[in-house]
DNA sequence: GCGCCGACTTGACCGGCGTCAAGGCGCGTG
DNA sequence: CACGCGCCTTGACGCCGGTCAAGTCGGCGC
């Protein structure tokens, strides 16, 4: 029941974005609706291979990029879940975000040319590295791929509910669980199940909240029967009852 | 000394986006950048003229576009304060941000492909129309275009750390006033003045305070010296300070 | 095995900020 | 002018969640 046998075993039965087959490209990555739900020819879909970059593995706590370093790509995660955080001058660190495979890192940093937060790997993680200047080149010529950059950039700038609300830390913890459940879910994971690849202090900093309330509030939400808490394996037992908690931060 | 005064006054020496001269376009607008600093050709700033279309103007209160409405253009504001907001199903408002002359709005309804939220005028607005579908297929042939709308989405990703962060009160108002005074700041205006076209109420709920709080932290930097406040006017009095006291939240 | 260490949990306390309530001010309207 | 209505201010009180502290659990190295 350790963390360690958890870790693998997601591993192994992730279905995560894998390219193995070179030619099919990573069906679940960020470029796939691309690629091939959208019937973007064979053309655009081998330029697009000539253009992305394995890199990884990268272990636990290793990062993908640094706060400060010189933007030159967008990142896809293939596999692992990756933090993106910044450290203020005290030292403190700010959780900004967790990314699971087939999302894209780094559209932050188109604009100040450099990026604004570190990357961390919070397990195993690989990823597609897409430069950003042969990309662009290729989006003028490629609407479809245009229109994904544009698509993926406008859904980042919608995203953020979570954090800005005053919400409780019921709320928080409940569209947390649920939000992060769907985005598995679409990964093909087994709906109801999932693996917090991130500790408690991690949830807790993302949510700004403190470590202890959301050990509580997982506590108390297992006391009610909404969900089974293993160490870093949680079960949703009763779907409806954990959404309308999260409904003030999910419907708006 | 009344609002109104204020208002107009505002208006009257106003240096916003002003496009009266046809063929210079809008010296502060979001894509004066590309049109006249960045050397883009004549061709491509004719072919911009040929796309925006003015719309206005409305009237306080009056929406630009609403939630749910479909998604077919960005909008650039021309003058006036826009602001945009969601409202709940029990009615409850929550203020998403305050958009000044030459700023972007509606580039969040691209990948919903309708407006996510209300846009509306806080003073008499006017704003610049762009058809979406038109800009994008420009940009695929204007690259300079391509890579400014990039730059802004990108920066409007980053852009949201005040409301994100767990801060304080005062840390929230101070980085509130001087984000605000350098957006008025880049449109001409005399830096260390500022004039806020929304109620303490919409700070209150942009910032997740009450708006008893607002008075009463803008009433104590006023005693302290920092800023001097009469109704919707302000002045900066300390920025040194300010700043230091918004520096959790400005520097990351 | 033993001991250490980090992650997590649980409890007690307390403070910042929201809520409630009352009152002032400016402005439009009859 | 009197009145009403928002917006804003100010004060009193209470609660949620942060902080501090102690204790538990599981993993890893020796």
């Amino acid at each position: 029941m350790g963390q360690d046998r958890v870790t693998s075993g997601r591993f192994a039965r992730s279905p995560i974005a894998d390219d193995g087959d070179e030619l099919r490209f990573c069906s679940t990555c960020a470029f796939g609706a691309v690629c091939c739900d959208r019937g973007v020819d064979k053309l655009a879909l081998n330029e697009l291979h000539c253009l992305v970059e394995h890199v990884g593995p990268f272990r636990a706590g290793e990062a993908v990029f640094r706060n400060g370093d010189r933007f030159g790509a967008i990142f896809a995660v293939r596999s692992g879940t990756v933090k993106t955080r910044v450290v203020d001058l005290e030292g403190r660190e700010l959780v900004l975000g967790f990314h699971l495979p087939g999302e894209l890192i780094g559209l932050d940093a188109i604009h100040p040319e450099s990026y604004p937060c570190d990357a961390v790997a919070l397990e195993p993680v690989e990823v597609c590295r897409f430069s950003f200047p042969a990309l662009s080149t290729l989006a003028t010529r490629l609407p479809g791929i245009q229109q994904e950059l544009f698509r993926r950039m406008s859904k980042d700038i919608g995203g953020k509910a979570l954090l800005a609300g005053d919400y409780s830390s019921d709320e928080r913890l409940a569209a947390f669980l649920v939000l992060l459940g769907r985005r598995y879910a679409e990964r093909g994971f087994a709906p109801g199940t999932l693996h917090l690849a991130m500790s408690r202090g991690d949830i807790a900093n993302y949510l700004r909240l403190a470590a202890e309330t959301v050990s509580r509030v997982l506590r108390r939400f297992q006391d009610q029967g909404l969900i089974k808490v293993d160490g870093r394996e949680l079960a949703v037992a009763r779907p409806a009852e954990l959404f309308a908690l999260a409904r003030p931060i999910l419907d708006r």
